[in-house]
DNA sequence: TGAAATGTTGGGGCG
DNA sequence: ACGCCCCAACATTTC
C-alpha cells in the first residue's frame, strides 16, 4: 500500500516548481492537497481584502489543475492537520516554508507535535531564491546594505537552483469529507467593490507564467528605464503572482537567465530585472533577521522621537487620492481600483505622505496592506521603512520627492494622470502634474474647477517641506 | 531609486 | 578694447 502524504498549501499555489509536491510525487504517494485559510495570525496583519479576493481566485485555479481535489478549511493547523491525520490515516505531511514570524514559530510547533506523533514531516525551500540563513558576511552577521547582501552575499553563493517540473499524472488520495467549500473561506466581500478589479488581472499558476513570458518578450530589455513610467508598461507585474507562490523566483530568474544567453543584446536590463528579485530576497533578509524592528518599529532608532502628526483629515485626503497632487492622487486611485501600485507612484506617494503630511509610514503600511493585492509582510514592511529613512540601507531622510517634478519626468506627457484622474485629461501636458498654476482660461477650457471638480493642493509642497527637514534636524 | 541651495564659469550686453 | 554685471548652464554641496 501506498504512502499518504498530505501536502499543506500555503504560500506556493502552484504545480511547477514546488519541491513539496514534487517530492511526494516521485515518491510515488497519494497526494492529500490541503488549504487552510488560518486565524491565527496577529490582528494588523490579518489578510487584507483585495488579498482575500486573489486569493479567492487563486485557489479556485489551484483546485482545477488539481483536478479538483484539494481540500479547503478554516481553522488553526495545529488542530486541523492531526484531526485529518488521524481521519485519512496519513503518513506524512509535506510543506514549504513560510518567513513571517508568526508561521515561522508555529510551523516547527506544528512540526514537533506531528514528530512526536509519529508522522513524517518535511518542510521545502520554495518562496525564496536564498533563504536569509543562509547568507551572512564575512563576520557571520546578517547583511544591512543591500548591494553587499545582493552581490558578495548572493551571487556569490551561485546561480539558484533550476526550477523543478511540474509532476504529470498525480495519484490523490479521496476528498475529505470535512473539507469546506471555497465560499465559506469568506475570501470573498459582501460588497461587490472588487468587480472592478476583475478586469485588471488573471489569476492562477497559467496567468503567473504567461505575464512572465510577456514580460519578458516585451518589457525586459527596457527595463531600467520604462520600469519608471508608469503610464507605460514596463514592469513585470508579477508582484501578487510572486506572494501567493503562482510563480516561484527561482522560475522568473532562469526564464529571464534564458532569455539573456539568447538575445545577441545587452544584459544590462534584464540584470536590473533579476537585481528587483534580489531586493525581495533582501526584504525577507530584514523580516528574518530583524522581526519585531520591521512591521512597525523603526529599524533605525533614532526616528522613535519623529514628531509624526495624527493628521486624520490629510490621511483621508491622501487614501481617496484628493491630495491636490495629480500623480500622488492617480496613485491612490490606482491602488483603490486596481489593487496595485507602479512602484515608482509607490515611492512618491509614500513620500508624500510620510514627508509632506508627516504621517506615520506605518499608516501608509496598514492601508497598502488593506488595499494591495500583492500585499506582503516582508516587501510592504521593508519598502515604506525604506521610503521613511528608517529602515536598512533606506533612502536618506532628506530625499525628499517633488511631486511635480516626479511627475514631469516620468509621466511627461500625463498619461498616467490622465488615466486615473480622468477630470484633469484635457489639461495640457504643461499643467497636468500642477493644474494650481494654470490660469482661468486654461482651466476653463479643460474644464477643471479647482476645489470643485479637483482639490486643490492640500499642502504646499515647498514649506511642507521646510517643515519635515526641520522635524528631521532635531531627531538625535 | 532627489531636490534645492550654493558655487563656478563663460558669453554677451553695455558703459 | 576693457571691465563690470547679469545670468544661464553646469557642477558641487547640503539637506
Amino acid at each position: 500500500m501506498s504512502k499518504t502524504i498530505i501536502i499543506w498549501f500555503r504560500q506556493d499555489l502552484r504545480r511547477e516548481d514546488n519541491p513539496a509536491l514534487h517530492s511526494a510525487y516521485e515518491e510515488g504517494a497519494k497526494i492529500l492537497p490541503v488549504f487552510i485559510e488560518d486565524d491565527d495570525t496577529p490582528k494588523s496583519w490579518k489578510r487584507g481584502a483585495a488579498s482575500k479576493w486573489w486569493l479567492y481566485h487563486s485557489l479556485q485555479s489551484l483546485n482545477t489543475s488539481l483536478s479538483n481535489n484539494l481540500n479547503l478549511f478554516t481553522g488553526k493547523p495545529q488542530d486541523i492537520l492531526p484531526a485529518l491525520i488521524q481521519d485519512t490515516g496519513a503518513d506524512a505531511v509535506y510543506w514549504n516554508r513560510c518567513y513571517e514570524p508568526w508561521r515561522k514559530e508555529r510551523d516547527k510547533e506544528i512540526k514537533k507535535a506531528l514528530e512526536d506523533d509519529g508522522v513524517e514531516v518535511k518542510s521545502f525551500k520554495a518562496g525564496l531564491i536564498w533563504e536569509p540563513w543562509t547568507i551572512s558576511t564575512k563576520q557571520g552577521t546578517p547583511y544591512k546594505v543591500f548591494t553587499a547582501f545582493y552581490k558578495n552575499g548572493c551571487l556569490e553563493a551561485g546561480e539558484p537552483d533550476r526550477p523543478l517540473p511540474a509532476p504529470d499524472r498525480l495519484t490523490y488520495h479521496n476528498k475529505v469529507s470535512s473539507a469546506v467549500k471555497l465560499e465559506e473561506l469568506g475570501l470573498i466581500p459582501e460588497k461587490d467593490w472588487y468587480k472592478k478589479m476583475e478586469k485588471h488581472w488573471s489569476i492562477g499558476e497559467e496567468s503567473a507564467k504567461n505575464a512572465l513570458s510577456h514580460f519578458i518578450k516585451h518589457s525586459v530589455d527596457d527595463y531600467n528605464t520604462m520600469r519608471d513610467r508608469p503610464g507605460v508598461e514596463g514592469t513585470s507585474k508579477l508582484s501578487p503572482h510572486l506572494h501567493f507562490g503562482e510563480i516561484s523566483p527561482r522560475t522568473a530568474w532562469h526564464e529571464v537567465r534564458k532569455h539573456q544567453h539568447m538575445s545577441k543584446g545587452s544584459n544590462k536590463d534584464s540584470d536590473v530585472f533579476l537585481s528587483e528579485l534580489g531586493w525581495r530576497e533582501f526584504s525577507y533578509n530584514l523580516l528574518y533577521h530583524f522581526e519585531d524592528r520591521i512591521t512597525d518599529k523603526p529599524l533605525n532608532e533614532k526616528f522613535k522621537n519623529f514628531p509624526w502628526q495624527k493628521n486624520k483629515n490629510a490621511l483621508t485626503a491622501w487614501k481617496k487620492g484628493k491630495t491636490g497632487y495629480p500623480i500622488v492622487d492617480a496613485g491612490m486611485r490606482q491602488l483603490w481600483e486596481k489593487g496595485w501600485m507602479h512602484n515608482r507612484v509607490r515611492m512618491i506617494v509614500a513620500s508624500f505622505l510620510i514627508k509632506d503630511l508627516m504621517v506615520h509610514w506605518a499608516e501608509g503600511e496598514k492601508w497598502f496592506w488593506d488595499c494591495l493585492v500583492d500585499a506582503d509582510l516582508a516587501n510592504n514592511s521593508a519598502s515604506w521603512q525604506w521610503v521613511a529613512g528608517c529602515g536598512a540601507d533606506a533612502a536618506p531622510f532628506f530625499r525628499i520627492f517633488n511631486p511635480v517634478l516626479q511627475g514631469e519626468k516620468f509621466d511627461p506627457k500625463g498619461e498616467y494622470v490622465s488615466e486615473w484622474c480622468p477630470e484633469l485629461s484635457k489639461l495640457p501636458n504643461k499643467y497636468i502634474h500642477k493644474p494650481w498654476e494654470a490660469d482661468q482660461t486654461t482651466l476653463e477650457k479643460a474644464g477643471v474647477k479647482l476645489g470643485d471638480t479637483y482639490p486643490r493642493p492640500i499642502v504646499d509642497h515647498s514649506e511642507a517641506r521646510d517643515e519635515a527637514l526641520t522635524a528631521y534636524k532635531k531627531l538625535k
